[in-house]
DNA sequence: ACACGTTACGGCAACCGTAAGGATT
DNA sequence: AATCCTTACGGTTGCCGTAACGTGT
């Protein structure tokens, strides 16, 4: 029956490439490491390691089994921190993991006690449902969110949309973007199924329909590289595009319409207490808005 | 020490609430449960279940182990097949992997015998790249393939590419479609970054440029939905539009070019023998082809 | 009294380390 | 002779099942 210690072993046994150094990798006997790789092979009826005189290579069989190994030790290792609380999941959607996230984070981390961590996974928004569900992370961050048994979310709201257009651009030069300018003028990007897209509609109305069609390209980067080429003008979140505003390559406006905020859900379930880390995280957020 | 054993008695406990319960689903006896859930509690320093005298449920920590230790468990699972080849593995891309492959993974299936297996894993190419090179694959199914040390390619021929349009369409009733009829027809989706669009410029050369832009509709489904309401004619592989063409919604006309068939590359170590499974499956789709 | 989980204990098997053995350079 | 892995053996520990116990309904 497989066991950790084996498993440990077999790894050491292929990263030194020899019984004694795993043996002293592992800080044990070196008949032990025998042993452990005998009743490994034993349990598995597959010879995974080739002996021979200079030191020993994987078979095929071994080869196959290392990244197995390895994936039963990692998650080994992250049970501890995960039952006990010093390691926050964070599951975030799209955009907002990718802009909006990741400075917040690395702030929180800073206020973190010592061993405590905080991983991030980015995912399409149904995916960070379905963690949040199978207990894969503590918090999500999504765009839309169904309310659910046994779940708090908290609406945050985010930067506000922008309209960005290349330097020299009509556009570019206006102090305020209105409703009628937008409908005025080919939008690259804001395709249905992208929270900036359902967004757009929203504000637009029925107006939306307007919008220029066939020009769904994807992800924010590629909006911002067409826009940079001066294939037109789009519309995206002022977090997205702070980098290329402060060097120049695009100018953003602002768009007078109060609805022009995204707004996001955070979620954790509902019976985590004050002091847990998942809370802690989400105090966090609201302290910084 | 974290044990199988302990795992496997975790989420016996989990599913079926009681003690009893569990012992009977592993066939041992309820004091070897309370044991083994005492030294995973004393283990991971957690309580992970609370006791009631009405059965049992699990406290926090539970809930968030109980996702790792199935993980963990499945994996084990899959290492006996793994090592000792009773299942290939087998990555794949896009469009040959959703539309191409299916089919001849089923027939293969029937030459299998008992205990034998042939899982499929879809991604982006670069994703099934890595796969193979980390030995989560055993076969991988891919568009472009860069030559490395310890593998081998070969290529196959894949369906022919066809242009699809609505029933009615001016194009629709001829018999063969040249290289000029693309070029003066809006044509949907082969943007660049797919295998398709990469074709259509080989075949279409320079002229490719005059391919109609910012129609970039991401999936084949997405094309082939567009192209049913009307919106314009496109090019896909044969195989995607079998069933469209035989319900009639969709008309397909081949395509009078030679260089207008795609090509993809299956890919194994070059370390296996011949009654290996990987190369069994490799054997078989040389055959169907 | 019954249902359910815990504690107590005896026996068996697994596992480790030390020491000796075998093969190759 | 030296290196490297295997085999042999004794002692300890871990783990299981039976049996007895405590506690709510």
């Amino acid at each position: 029956m497989l066991s950790l210690d084996q498993l440990t072993c077999f790894v050491a046994l292929a990263e030194t490439g020899s019984f004694h150094g795993a043996a002293a990798s592992l800080n044990c006997s070196q008949p032990t490491v025998s042993q452990r790789l005998r009743r490994l092979e034993d349990g598995l009826q597959a010879v995974l390691v080739h002996r021979g005189r200079t030191g020993c290579d994987l078979s095929a069989a071994g080869r196959r089994f290392l990244p197995l190994a390895r994936s039963i030790l990692s998650i080994a290792q992250q049970a501890d921190d995960v039952v006990s609380n010093r390691c926050v999941r964070l599951a975030a959607c799209s955009n907002i993991g990718i802009y909006t996230l990741p400075p917040l984070i690395s702030a929180f981390s800073k206020t973190l006690e010592n061993e405590e961590r905080c991983d991030l996974w980015l995912g399409p928004n149904p995916d960070v449902y379905d963690r949040l569900m199978n207990a894969q992370a503590d918090v999500g961050v999504m765009e839309w969110w169904q309310p659910t048994e046994g779940f708090e979310a908290r609406t945050f709201a985010e930067d506000p949309l922008v309209l960005i257009a290349p330097p020299g651009h009509v556009l570019a030069v206006r102090k305020r973007i209105t409703r009628n300018d937008l409908l005025q003028v080919p939008l690259l990007g804001g395709e249905r199924g992208t929270g900036t897209g359902r967004l757009l509609r929203k504000v637009l109305g029925r107006q939306a329909d307007k919008l220029v069609p066939g020009s769904s390209l994807g992800s924010t980067e590629a909006v911002k590289r067409a826009v940079r080429s001066g294939l037109g003008v789009s519309v995206v979140l002022a977090s997205s595009v702070r980098d290329e505003v402060a060097s120049g390559v695009l100018v953003a406006r602002p768009i007078d319409h109060v609805a022009a905020r995204k707004s996001f859900f955070v979620v954790c379930r509902s019976d985590l207490h004050a002091r847990d880390l998942p809370r802690r995280l989400i105090s966090f957020l609201a302290q910084q808005e």
